[in-house]
DNA sequence: CGAACCCTTGACAGAAATCAACTAAGGTGG
DNA sequence: CCACCTTAGTTGATTTCTGTCAAGGGTTCG
């Protein structure tokens, strides 16, 4: 089975309402590449060629700015980046590195445009799908200025609970310096604010966190459907491992 | 002439490429109406029944949390806000309220979906504005994670004078405490980091500032394409007082 | 004329970044 | 298989930055 033809991908919501001609048109030129750990898939300030589909691993977009670097999001399985650059024909935002060894596929920009004009179904799903990822990353910068980072951090480890199925126990997806470097903060202010929060209810140890005191720690996060999302309404499928923050 | 047929409107990028029989079809049931300042227009967590268009005025777009307030972007004639919100049919991220006092057109959000669907013209046109607004708030964020405030006051600084014609003395857009909200500090902050950047390179008095040494003022702000937009390529029309950050 | 309100400034407290050192775990290569 | 190296994570000490509280000057608007 070629990877295109996978229901995962056709089922995505970006997808799963199109004509198979357009998506068979859009898959025309797509290739699928294997990538490891730590190579760099695109680079911010680059033109934008394709959108990317992540169909296995883990790939973290991020930042650029005078020798800083912050971590946007991570997108897992099976998610897509950079759609808005690819429709706007603009250079890249974000650069995107391969964080887990990784399968991607990449369409090209200009069959992706030339589809959604053909057909109006897959404009409206590029539509719904535009609009969740703005308003996740609206989320994220309300979350970066009204909160504190004990509160961001607080708030993180509810909204990971909640995707684990409201279990109390669960493990970091990822690194905690890449963390901290998402929710805005240094991994050296990440270790101590999150140990801080231990007598607020939790419990450590290593990636794995548990939540003895869920009330206690809502207290501190003081979660708000209006940041943390009660849905996951925004990003198609994995781009929310890092809680949300989508396409680039 | 009745608001409706105003070119202004007509020949905003969302909609200046929809059928006509489509254009009619939104504002059919669309009204315009007049706030004096102060007035909240929309509060956040409501349902999203009506896509704005700010005709006359200013209105602030904010969001609020735990008492907390900030603002997320000014939207000045002749601009759109709240879009994504009337898409996905969810609650606002955020409230806007009445800058100066405004004329407001209220397209109704059913409509405007309703129509989307039918002329894929006006599909391709919101795709183009919602990926546009999408990169708006990216760079937002980049700005907010990876410069100071010393640094998002410079570079903002900079962006008012390109948008003044690379005028060397422009008079800010708004209340410095709103500014300093939507940079991320507080008005004391601002005012004193405001303060401070003067031996780099500038005059104040009052809202008017003069750049007198753009060189120097370039190396705090180190100005970059993929944060600050050499381009107001998202954002219709107005939204970009605050430089950039649109429809919610 | 008075009442808000914006802006500024000062003093202070709290938060976060930075610098540095140390541990522990994982991977590499001998 | 072990020694070594790299790197994530933690912790401490310190500095810098930012928010908070308080007060005063100036302006606008009723």
């Amino acid at each position: 089975m070629r990877p295109h033809d996978s229901p995962e991908i056709r089922h995505l919501p970006l997808f799963r309402d199109m004509l198979q001609a357009s998506y068979d048109a859009l898959m025309h030129s797509t290739q699928t590449e294997r990538f490891a750990a730590g190579g760099e898939l695109i680079r911010q300030g680059d033109p934008a060629d394709f959108l990317h589909v992540v169909l296995e691993g883990a790939v973290e977009l991020y930042a650029r700015w005078e020798g800083r670097e912050t971590t946007m999001a991570v997108v897992r399985p099976v998610g897509t980046f950079i759609l808005a650059a690819c429709i706007r024909d603009a250079p890249y935002l974000m650069s995107a590195r391969i964080l887990e060894p990784a399968r991607v596929m990449r369409i090209p920009a200009s069959d992706l445009r030339a589809v959604f004009r053909r057909d109006p179904e897959f404009a409206v799903s590029v539509i719904q799908e535009l609009a969740g990822a703005y308003r996740a990353v609206v989320r994220h910068a309300k979350g970066l200025k009204l909160r504190t980072s004990r509160e961001r951090i607080a708030s993180y480890l509810l909204r990971q609970s909640r995707q684990a199925g409201d279990a109390d126990s669960f493990v970091l997806p990822v690194e905690k310096r890449l963390l901290a470097s998402y929710l805005g903060m240094t991994p050296e202010n990440f270790s101590r604010a999150l140990r801080a929060l231990e007598p607020e209810g939790l419990r450590l140890d290593g990636l794995r966190v548990t939540i003895t005191d869920r009330a206690r720690l809502m207290d501190v996060a003081r979660p708000d459907w209006l940041i943390d999302g009660p849905d996951p309404e925004g990003a198609s499928a994995g781009a929310s491992l890092p809680p949300v923050a989508a396409p680039g």
